[in-house]
DNA sequence: AACTAATACTGAACCTGTTCATAATTGATC
DNA sequence: GATCAATTATGAACAGGTTCAGTATTAGTT
């Protein structure tokens, strides 16, 4: 019961299901296309509607604004990246090292397209995420980010009476304040960014504190 | 010579130029009221020409688009903010309390108004600022945050052997990061990021490892 | 005061994201 | 297959930011 009706394909039975499922696809490719050649704002939504075949008004059932088509583009992405991240990380690295595997992946991404990239970081950290698609990726990701502290507490390389979440917070912080002088502010090269940003990385982990040192 | 022709009211001579401030005053007053009243994408910029008696066209000589009206309402604000911060700043604080003086003095401000400051929020770390305004607000902001990291680091209650500067982006970065978690991804609380933040910078100065810890 | 170059102002027109009344398509029922 | 409700698609119309050709104002010069 409320399953397929009877003797459909198992996928997705009705004719409505597919044919939004490709207009979505199409969508998506048109988006990504126009993204990459001409920019966000140089893509206009009636020249993706028109390259994925669709009237200007269907967009909008399709994604809430123009904005939510980067996510459309990006997510796949994403995921993909994060994973091919994750296969990189070696059991011996320190944190500062296996989290940058991370970071450096999605650094690497955004300087593909600078232009594009600015507008999708914006749009990740400043837009309310449904937590069906984006919430969910981000979610995975600072689930990534938590197994290698984790891993590192057990190690016991890492005081332990500090919550996991609060150390991948402090940590991501340092990634989107050296990501958004990068492509934001504009104010560091890609390479200072990637620099700065292990170095906060691995300050985070020492502490600044005069106390503890050299004992 | 290259100063004002002859015997001008010292200030700034011609019709011209006073003309030109005037104006400049009108704009940012229209802009301040509309936007409080009616938030930042309510306030239209016809309205905002209205208001301020110059046609629609006159608005963009004076700023470069609407978003950067958001400037011309802050920059004041902002300076104003931690001119106070700064004097409400003790000599016996550590320096995390010291610090949240001036974080604690922006997120209140912040809201004052979230709808409007999350555009404020979004406009001041993803764009590319002239240093002649907000370029300048943003150094000034940064100085007063590089004095108390350069008293403790005289004080010997921490590392000497850490730039200043770079303490002050690490700061800078959790600040920024719970600010965006609460105005932008809307994930947390006011309350919440206030004490995330505290946390954080406390984190930060005594550091994540378990090898100096304890002695 | 008259003339002129330089500067500043204007609002109609343009462009683009988004909405919505209307039309077309689908799938269920008989 | 015919009927019909529900869903999906459409593009003209709308709204708001921004531009620019034309107009007005200012300041310097005679």
């Amino acid at each position: 019961m409320s399953q397929s009706p009877s003797s459909q394909p198992a996928a997705a039975g009705g004719l409505r299901e597919r044919n939004k499922r490709e207009k979505l696809i199409r969508i998506r490719r048109a988006a990504r296309q126009l993204f990459e050649r001409k920019g966000f704002e140089g893509a206009t939504a009636r020249e993706i509607c028109r390259r994925a075949g669709i009237g200007t008004g269907t967009l909008f059932l399709y994604v809430r604004d123009k904005r939510e088509l980067l996510f459309l583009v990006f997510r796949d992405e994403a995921r993909r990246l994060y994973r091919e991240a994750a296969s990189r990380v070696e059991d011996e690295m320190s944190l500062p090292v296996a989290m940058m595997c991370f970071f450096s992946a999605f650094i690497e991404f955004y300087a593909r397209n600078p232009e594009l990239s600015r507008v999708i970081a914006q749009e990740l950290f400043f837009r309310e995420h449904e937590p069906e698609t984006m919430g969910a990726l981000t979610l995975e990701f600072a689930g990534e980010l938590a197994k290698l502290v984790e891993q590192e507490q057990r190690r016991a390389r890492l005081r332990a009476d500090v919550d996991t979440s609060t150390v991948v917070s402090a940590c991501f912080a340092h990634y989107t304040f050296w990501v958004q002088c990068w492509l934001g502010a504009k104010m560091v090269s890609r390479e200072e960014a990637e620099r700065s940003l292990r170095q906060a990385l691995e300050l985070q982990l020492e502490g600044l504190s005069a106390r503890g040192m050299r004992c």
